[in-house]
RNA sequence: GGGCGGUUAGCUCAGUUGGAAGAGCACCUGCUUUACACGCAGGGGGUCACUGGUUCGAGCCCAGUACCGCCCA
């Protein structure tokens, strides 16, 4: 170490993250150790597709919590010499970012419809450029250490290219169609959008009862409804088949109010007896149910409701080109004004609405692209339950199973400018599909784009270079791992792994995590609209990287939980911890000049931090290859509090000041393996020590990941630490109690050879064969009467001790005598049960 | 309406196959101990939501209730 260095370490007596994780992160780009080679194959490497953030986006806890995960496996893998690859990359996110855009061009007083197509998708690709890197820059500042140089965003060339093969492919297979169905229309984003893009909100509605006269007789069919304004599109009333009731009139007519028009009376089971008069009006132009049944009835579809939101001419001309608002207002005056409006009532009920754009979805018939997904599930089901893919936690394997089983059509067309065009073109009758427009004059490419996620399915093997066969795909396909949130299992996950093993020949990934989700500190959502995000930037300016990646892996456990500033500066604290440890070691050692001796200590304490350190390094590597990244962060963070530097540092003290070469090697190889582990955790920190450690040859970056060495774990050694731990601990308890001063030495009778030496130091004990009056005994230790001692409280403690022991005691004893305890419980519990009852009447006599 | 998860210390959360209730933070008491006050030492604090059951023994298993949250209709 040079001066400067050595001057450096002896004056910063904190981890700095500010001024030092910027110049790491450049270290590690020139070094170019994120760029792997595409070499090998995907059995022996390990490789991370990036979930890829919105091109509109801004890190969140998600993406940052989410982060911290792939990059310590990342990181792990790569140390422990896999060739490894984390694959960064944007989505083009249709509707946000032509929201977005559009918003942009208003301020400015443009409509897109002014400007046209070609223009519009020009000046998003121009905000594209100017504003939609922004993510790449925060991933940085967590650390992540993505491969930055195959970056991909989903309408690069070629990958627009793989999205048109895999459109066409389906087509050819009959699985793409074209067909009049029902969607979920956003009138806000003029867009058909997916069940999955649609909230439910609970709404009070008023319910109305009309009276729809019967065909031939004097009786009315009374139907309720949230939405009169629709009744001009009915086309049938449905009673429940079993309904008694109504028996007698199905098969009969009602007419329409207000129109006129003859409705067959038809029976369906879906119609609930029991809601409200058991007549249910059938609008299958305007309700996804209704839509249902009239299929399966051959019902005609009427349409009144326009794209725009507005009545059209087929709702009769008092109602056309009014608002759906406006005309239910206009429709129950018309209703009153014939007497058939028999009832209204508050009404609460489930209202969907758009995700994207706010506003009440209008189901509506229109003219879309599906996908038919049965049979791409088929081979993805089976995928699961053979366990070729593995998703975790459990529980998360049945809901996956059960959509699929479920599997319903995908609408894959969406009515906006930005995105992948879909490669149909149209002449006259002729219709034509293919990855190139066709040749010819007069083809007309269809007006619509892919759903996003249509694009985001082949996310692994199109950014790996997929149709072409690249070296990547062979190097890096299937990937190992894929983290995500739970809400997009079925908007992602699922449809990655079908298009995985129809298109790329095997699975996308091995293994699926579905991680917490973290919640505000209230305890509500974090989301951006409510104002309770938590912008992950703002933390690790506050706390470093490191911290925040430490604290979010540490509290996200198997459930949801609320955001811990806690876990955060525990991090933090961790970090300080290792950085001052680490400034004990290095400033007070001296490198042994032959590295190539094994560290093979004598001295117990040496031995004992050993194994504590091996059996870490065994438990955390098992907890982080289970996605346990919570316990591991616990795990790595009491070995470095307690075991190294509680302990074992303080009872190194005097030998490292004495300058003992043995010590030397043992706390330099502990550092250096310790720094190496927790590394993918704490990548800024562990890489800034180890540039002071004296056996750095290269970055800790691609150092390599400790394996556990079973033959230093000693069982033994650790229970007789322990032990002396233990009753240091003790002798420090009862000289608190005692009220006996930090400075003053006590004395007690014993045989100090019978245990380390640490004790009696850390204890401040002076064991020995004294002379004196014994006032109390510890561990067969006696401890001397001496003026500093509060005989009071001594008394008192004793006592209050005594009782809580004879407590205790009582209620073992009455286990023991228990005959139906001793003769069922296993031999080993009873056997304890005993032997804590041999410790007690000990700990009593010693009490005196 | 169907399904899933949760309820453990003041707070946020752990709790392996059922066998004397844990961590971090907060709190209290000491400590300018030459790595660290983002620290060290010691300490107090729990009817494990409720009711019943199984068991020698239940935070853990079973049945039910209440409240909170999520997913799908």
């Amino acid at each position: 170490m040079d001066e400067a260095a050595r001057k450096k370490l002896e004056e910063t007596t904190r981890w700095e993250p500010a001024e030092t994780e910027a110049r790491i992160f450049a270290e590690w780009m020139e070094g170019g150790y994120f760029h792997p080679e595409a070499t090998g194959t995907a059995d022996e490497n390990y490789s991370i597709a990036i979930p890829p953030p919105n091109v509109t986006g801004v890190l969140h806890m998600g993406h940052a919590l989410n982060g911290s995960m792939q990059d310590a496996l990342i990181r792990m893998n790569r140390m422990s010499g896999k060739n490894t690859l984390w694959i960064l990359g944007m989505d083009h996110a249709g509707i946000a970012t032509q929201t977005v855009v559009e918003k942009k061009l208003k301020s400015e007083g443009i409509s897109r419809h002014e400007i046209g197509r070609e223009a519009f998708t020009e000046k998003v690709w121009e905000w594209k450029e100017q504003y939609g890197g922004s993510i790449r820059e925060q991933y940085q500042r967590l650390g992540a250490s993505v491969d930055y140089e195959r970056e991909r965003f989903t309408l690069d060339e070629g990958y627009a290219l793989a999205v048109r093969k895999v459109f066409t492919a389906l087509y050819e297979k009959g699985y793409i169609y074209r067909d009049n169905y029902m969607v979920n229309w956003d009138p806000g984003s003029q867009s058909a959008i997916s069940d999955l893009e649609v909230v439910n909100e609970e709404m009070t509605d008023t319910l109305f009862s009309i009276d729809y006269p019967v065909e031939g007789t004097d009786r009315v069919l009374t139907v309720a409804t949230v939405r009169p304004e629709t009744m001009m599109a009915d086309t049938a009333v449905a009673v429940n088949p079993k309904d008694e009731r109504y028996a007698d009139l199905i098969g009969g007519h009602c007419i329409l109010p207000l129109v006129g028009r003859r409705l067959p009376i038809i029976a369906d089971d879906h119609v609930d007896i029991e809601f409200g008069t058991g007549a249910l009006k059938i609008t299958p132009g305007h309700d996804v149910n209704d839509f249902e049944i009239g299929r399966r009835h051959g019902l005609e579809e009427i349409s009144v409701i326009g794209e725009d939101g507005r009545m059209t001419a087929a709702a009769g001309e008092r109602f056309e080109g009014m608002s759906v608002a406006e005309a239910q207002v206009e429709v129950v005056k018309a209703l009153k004004e014939e007497g058939v409006l028999s009832g209204e009532e508050e009404y609460v009920h489930s209202v969907p609405f758009s995700e994207r754009s706010g506003e009440r979805i209008e189901p509506l018939i229109s003219l879309q692209w599906f996908c038919q997904m049965d049979k791409l599930a088929e081979p993805a089901i089976k995928a699961v339950e053979d366990g070729r893919v593995n998703i975790a936690p459990e529980q998360w394997t049945r809901v996956y199973l059960n959509w699929m089983r479920e599997i319903r059509p995908w609408c894959v067309s969406r009515q906006l400018w930005w995105g992948h065009r879909i490669p149909v073109w149209y002449r006259g009758d002729e219709t034509y599909v293919g990855e190139e427009p066709p040749e010819g004059e007069g083809w007309v490419q269809d007006e619509d784009v892919l759903d996003t996620w249509f694009s985001s399915a082949i996310w692994p093997f199109a950014t790996l270079g997929w149709p072409e066969e690249t070296p990547e795909m062979k190097a890096f396909y299937p990937t190992d791992f894929l983290t995500t949130a739970r809400e997009i299992l079925f908007l992602w996950v699922a449809r990655m792994i079908m298009t995985g093993i129809e298109f790329a020949g095997d699975v996308p990934f091995r293994d699926v995590y579905v991680h917490s989700v973290i919640q505000a500190r209230d305890g509500r959502r974090m989301s951006k609209s409510l104002g309770t995000g938590i912008d992950p930037l703002g933390e690790i300016e506050e706390h470093g990287a490191d911290a925040l990646r430490f604290g979010l892996l540490a509290m996200s456990s198997t459930q949801d939980v609320r955001y811990s500033d806690a876990k955060v500066q525990q991090g933090r604290d961790l970090a300080t911890k290792l950085w001052n440890a680490s400034r004990l070691i290095l400033l007070n050692t001296e490198a042994p000049e032959d590295r190539s001796v094994p560290v093979t200590p004598i001295a117990l304490e040496d031995r004992w931090i050993l194994s504590r350190l091996e059996s870490t390094v065994a438990t955390y590597t098992r907890l982080v290859n289970e996605y346990d990244f919570a316990h591991a962060a616990q795990e790595l963070y009491s070995f470095v509090f307690s075991d190294l530097c509680d302990w074992y540092l303080e009872i190194a003290k005097p030998r490292i000041y004495d300058g003992d070469p043995e010590i030397a090697q043992v706390l330099l190889h502990t550092l250096e393996r310790t720094l190496a582990l927790a590394h993918p955790v704490m990548p800024f920190v562990t890489e800034a020590i180890w540039a002071y450690h004296p056996y750095r040859e290269g970055h800790l970056v691609i150092h390599p990941f400790p394996e556990t060495d079973e033959s230093r774990i000693s069982e033994v050694v650790e229970e007789e630490v322990g032990g002396a731990i233990a009753l240091t601990r003790q002798l420090r308890g009862w000289r608190d109690m005692a009220g006996v001063p930090p400075k003053i030495v006590l004395q007690a009778k014993g045989d100090a050879s019978a245990i380390p030496e640490f004790v009696s130091r850390l204890g401040r004990v002076d064991i020995g064969a004294h002379d004196g009056e014994v006032v109390a005994t510890i561990a067969g230790f006696g401890i001397l009467s001496s003026e500093e001692l509060d005989m009071g409280a001594i008394t008192e403690r004793i006592a209050a001790r005594r009782a809580k022991i004879e407590t205790e005691f009582r209620k073992i004893e009455a286990k023991l005598a228990n005959e139906r305890f001793v003769e069922n419980a296993p031999a080993e519990v009873v056997a304890e049960e005993r032997e804590k009852l041999e410790r007690m009447q000990r700990e009593l006599d010693e009490l005196g």
